[in-house]
Parts: C-alpha cells; sequence; structure tokens
DNA sequence: ATAATGACGTCGG
DNA sequence: TCCGACGCCATTA
C-alpha cells in the first residue's frame, strides 16, 4: 500500500454523509497525481471506504455502481438530481464541517 | 521502447 | 444533454 492510496482513502473517509468529492477534487486535494491514479487506487482498495461519495466531476456514479451508490445517497439525504449528484450543493470542498451547514444561495 | 488501458476531465459538435 | 475525440499519467502488455 503505497502512502498515495492511504491518503486518498483518509480524505474519502473524511467526507461527510450526503457530500461527496470528485476523482479530480481528491487527487488536487492530497496535492498528487490525477484523477486517474485516483481512480485506480478506489478500484483496487475502495472496498472499505465510503466509496459512493467519490463520484465523476459530473456527478454521475462511478464505475457501474449508480443502483447501489443511488440507494446510499437517497440514505445519506445527498441531493440527487435524476441519475447523478447536484454537484453544485454537495460538492465537499474539504473544509466544511457539515452536509446540513451548507447554503448554496 | 512502443502501445494499450483505466472507478477521469474537458471541449466540440 | 448526449457522445466522441483528446489529453492525462501511471501501469501493464
Amino acid at each position: 500500500m503505497e502512502p498515495f492510496a492511504e491518503r486518498v482513502l483518509e480524505v474519502v473517509e473524511r467526507i461527510p454523509p450526503g457530500m461527496v468529492m470528485s476523482y479530480g477534487d481528491i487527487a488536487e486535494y492530497v496535492g498528487e497525481g490525477g484523477p486517474r491514479q485516483v481512480g485506480k487506487v478506489m478500484s483496487t482498495w475502495g472496498g472499505g471506504v465510503p466509496w459512493w461519495r467519490v463520484v465523476h466531476a459530473d456527478g454521475t456514479a462511478a464505475g457501474g455502481l449508480l443502483d447501489r451508490a443511488m440507494a446510499h445517497w437517497l440514505e445519506e439525504g445527498t441531493v440527487v438530481r435524476g441519475e447523478r449528484v447536484d454537484m453544485r450543493r454537495a460538492r465537499w470542498d474539504g473544509a466544511t464541517r457539515s452536509a446540513d451547514f451548507q447554503q448554496r444561495r
């Protein structure tokens, strides 16, 4: 397990319920690698973390896990628009504390 | 050494 | 909005 992978997983675990982060966001947040590298980490060791809080930049689900991801989103109260997460409101910047603290216009 | 691949992202059509 | 073409970058063939 590389330190990069550990940092990625750590960030994912810190994403509060009802919030999500894109692969690119995470890559930028940890300050190394890129979206694809993050994707690699998630496909390999993502099973032990709330992977459904990691989505594509456009808010669509990762992998072919739409069904399961959707279930979790609804359960956590993630803001969803059709088949995708509403990034404008559910996107986590890594600073704010909780989901229901968001205002967004 | 070269090409293909992948839980991605952005741009054009 | 949907989709294909490209760009990216590390890994694998």
